[in-house]
DNA sequence: GCTCTGTAACTTGTATACAAGGTTGAATTC
DNA sequence: GAATTCAACCTTGTATACAAGTTACAGAGC
């Protein structure tokens, strides 16, 4: 019962390819609709077809690629009613995660790591997109974390992993940064004033902000966040 | 986009053992606790390694077994606390989609096949508890399908099929076939009079009778019931 | 009897060989 | 030129061989 857990598991190789290739997928490295095969994947990662293939079987359970009968694998192909079904999903975790904290009477110690980060004062607030992207997430994770239900994290971490791959291109929109601090705030503030019904409506607002840009994210956007990350890859 | 999906998955060696294995679990063949290894499993399913292996890796992810580096598999073994939380996730799922059903105009046609199951006359129901039980799992993923957020559907058949191996005990009590038509044909009329708050609670009310038998299910218990399934196994 | 040690028999992790079915495209026929 | 055939080459699915680490137990030493 001590250390069997996950908390040391050593870096296996298909472990490794999996989250080499799940970044590939983050990055457009792998874009939606790319066919390719376990072999060629195989070489590229300098390994055999095995752990790759253990690799592989696990990215298609988490959705993200798919097995065509002896004939190759894809990269799921995006599909924005998919994603806004996950948005749903995330609201309905989320609403009912901050519903309870606001009954629970030790919620300001629970709270405290995400109040020193969100409400700060405004000179102290971080400018850097990519930064404030994964405080973000982390804000988000953190509030479920106070559910004390262990599955609701688990599932609740899983649907947004799935949507990171889009999220990860809104934080680009100028403003986004100050309004995510000012929403993020209020909401802390308010689960601190226990008003359930208000925090909830404020928090599926926030989510909602966020799953209705989905729409407007159109291939051609990820085919230029890739030459993007192109750019950004030669110029290290 | 045509037939490329699930549907006409032929069965791989790999998939057939899945399957099996997941039912030997069910069925307390393999009980909780208990320690195997692939080649074990190989010979008994009379097939190589390699898609036990895949076989196994799915079932770990789904959270049945656990493999220890190098030295074996082991049956998860029950984590009472695990199954509650499980059941709180799936309270919040359908009480969600009651709530929007009850703001469906067309939710009379959706449940039209619910109903005639569940609101039928006493004398045509049904008594055979095996028959029932699988009834009341269709009644509740019945229900999520009528949200029409695939995701959520996806996710509440999973975590039901996790509760599975623990709901098949519970309906062995007497007055718990009467109990469940009662419930569900009122929750089902609820629904229809449109009264969001009330089903809700009805709702949660019937999945926590269930909830609550949990904590009395002990490991002696499911050795009874693996004895039992051996005797009926012997006299078939 | 107890402790330690080393080895033999296990375990999973990985690479590779082969089987069986799918795809493609050039040659053939009309 | 258009349609068809068929073979070479691809793909994944499965079995097997080997590498590397763990476990269990017999026997030596005390």
């Amino acid at each position: 019962m001590s250390a069997v857990e996950a908390p040391a598991r050593q870096m296996n190789l298909a472990e490794r390819i999996y989250q080499n290739l799940k970044q590939d997928i983050f990055d457009f490295q792998l874009l939606p609709g790319d066919r390719f095969s376990e072999s060629e994947i195989a070489k590229r990662m300098q390994a055999s077809r095995t752990p790759v293939r253990e690799a592989l079987y696990r990215l298609e359970r988490d959705g993200y690629v798919q097995v065509h009968f002896r004939s190759g694998w894809q990269v799921r192909p995006f599909d924005f009613h998919y994603f806004e079904d996950l948005y749903d999903v995330r609201i309905l975790i989320e609403t009912e995660v901050v519903k309870r904290l606001c009954e629970a009477p030790d919620r300001n110690v629970r709270l405290a790591g995400l109040m020193t980060i969100w409400c700060c004062k405004e000179s102290q607030r971080i400018s850097d997109s990519a930064e404030v992207a994964m405080l973000d997430e982390n804000f988000h994770y953190g509030l479920v974390e106070c559910s004390k239900n262990q599955e609701m994290v688990n599932i609740h971490k899983d649907v947004c992993e799935r949507l990171r791959i889009i999220r990860r291109l809104d934080f680009t929109q100028s403003g986004r940064i100050e309004a995510t601090y000012n929403e993020h705030s209020e909401i802390l503030e308010r689960i601190c004033a226990g008003d359930a019904d208000l925090v909830a409506q404020d928090l599926r607002h926030h989510i909602e902000i966020s799953k209705n840009t989905v729409r407007e994210i159109t291939l051609h956007r990820i085919q230029d966040a890739r030459n993007r990350y192109a750019v950004d890859m030669s110029m290290k």
